[in-house]
DNA sequence: GCTATCATCTCATATAATGAGACGTGGCAC
DNA sequence: GTGCCACGTCTCATTATATGAGATGATAGC
């Protein structure tokens, strides 16, 4: 197992047997990509016989398989927005740990976002969970993500309110709404000023596929009295963002 | 090894080192999941280095790992569609068989059709093929798929002509063939009567996700004289469709 | 500068994968 | 009906491969 040596483990054969399977759309029978494959058929009954056992693979009728339940959780999970968080976490985690913020990673899913992420210590009373969803009107994220929506369905969301006021300085009415969401995609980050909560504050900027569509946002939130100034905050978020982009969709 | 025996393979080993390592979004050391799954930290190291060799992780910074290429090409290869089809594959081949027709599955890109799927004898002069794209307004499949886009895309997609005539059976006209994709959407299934060349006749009924979206659509082509009636076509068809949308969507 | 934690490497050992061959089965042609 | 062929399954001796303890190097925290 020198290092450049075309190493040969059973775990690479496994895995070329999983996509081999997969690549045919689970027509060919295990003889035939045996075949394809120059393994011995015997191998590959036991091979493939072992990966559907793991529930990555499953049996379709006459010698056919398809890819399995255990296959398709774990490639669910990896959706778009989910190789986004995935790409993510760990950036949060260190830059979470660095300015001594709480930061969310959320997507919006019909008029809600989802929190996918939460890292990081310091916003005492900020009650997102990871997984919760939540309007998206009064948060950092959640009018970073209405503001980047095609201009049909953002028009269906300000005209489907109302907009609970959640603070003194919630937006709730529709026009200024609009102008917050122009305002926010215009200067590349959204400010939460004391709309959610009394005491919290919150920079957003988006996670952008390929330079265009924004499937996720990404928030610091600060309590009380900010330590971190928003102008310096943007960059840092911003680079956190280029950062995770290039995890999520570079060349890998 | 014997059955009933929880096996203890390698490969399931390494599996459930990539699921814990993906579950977490990356972040955790190796170490730390050592720990948790209760592998000495030189095994799971290994594997891990075996993973991220393989291309299934990837490192990502100090000590994180997220989905690696390759398993996001076979995330990429198993999308919702692409789920259909491999769900699709075994049942469409024996239909075939026992038919002896042509059957296909395409789905709706854009305008286009994309087939996926194409199986079976009989139809000689059928000139599509698996990855083939084509106007959907002349196949039995494509108008299956128009007929169940949302209103709007539907809409942008009659004023969006003209369409050609391929026979004398073509329809051309936006008026005519929105009649029809309405007629297609009330009877469940869709007929290419010589639309797309003038010895070709097909069935055509749709793939649904939970009873709703329409996501693909199979048909089965008939060259000359048809041997099969639409009306003992369209159950088997859709017998086949239940079975597909069983295996791509019901519990495994 | 010291210590604890993590990552990496080596190596003897035991385990698990391998592949040839034999067997059972179903489909197909004649 | 009969024989043939391709496929799936099982066994078993052999060998390759994964394993895990421990030593070493690298890093962060105190």
């Amino acid at each position: 197992m020198r290092r450049g040596t075309p190493t040969l483990t059973s775990l690479s054969r496994s895995l070329a047997m999983l996509e081999a399977v997969i690549a045919d759309g689970g027509a060919r029978s295990v003889a035939a990509i045996a075949r394809d494959l120059g393994v011995p058929a015997a191998t590959a009954h036991r091979q493939i016989h072992s990966l559907v056992e793991e529930g990555y693979l499953a049996r379709h009728g006459r010698g056919g398989h398809v890819a399995g339940p255990r296959l398709l959780g774990l490639l669910g999970r990896l959706d778009e927005k989910q190789v986004i968080a995935n790409a993510a976490a760990p950036v949060l985690h260190s830059l979470a740990a660095e300015l001594g913020c709480v930061i969310q990673l959320g997507t919006l899913e019909g008029d809600m976002v989802t929190y996918r992420i939460k890292t990081g210590q310091g916003a005492g009373n900020l009650f997102t969970r990871v997984g919760m969803q939540l309007e998206a009107y009064c948060s950092g994220i959640g009018k970073m993500l209405l503001a980047h929506l095609p201009e049909e369905q953002q028009r269906a969301y300000l005209a489907g309110g109302p907009f609970p006021a959640l603070t003194a300085r919630t937006i709730t009415q529709p026009e200024a709404l609009a102008q917050e969401l122009e305002r926010i995609r215009q200067q590349g980050f959204a400010l939460d000023d004391h709309e959610v909560a009394d005491d919290l504050f919150c920079v957003a900027v988006p996670i952008r596929q390929d330079g265009g569509r924004v499937l996720a946002a990404i928030s610091i939130t600060q309590a009380g009295t900010p330590v971190h100034s928003t102008e310096m905050l943007v960059p840092r978020l911003s680079a956190a963002a280029a950062e995770i982009e290039h995890t999520a969709f570079g060349r890998a």
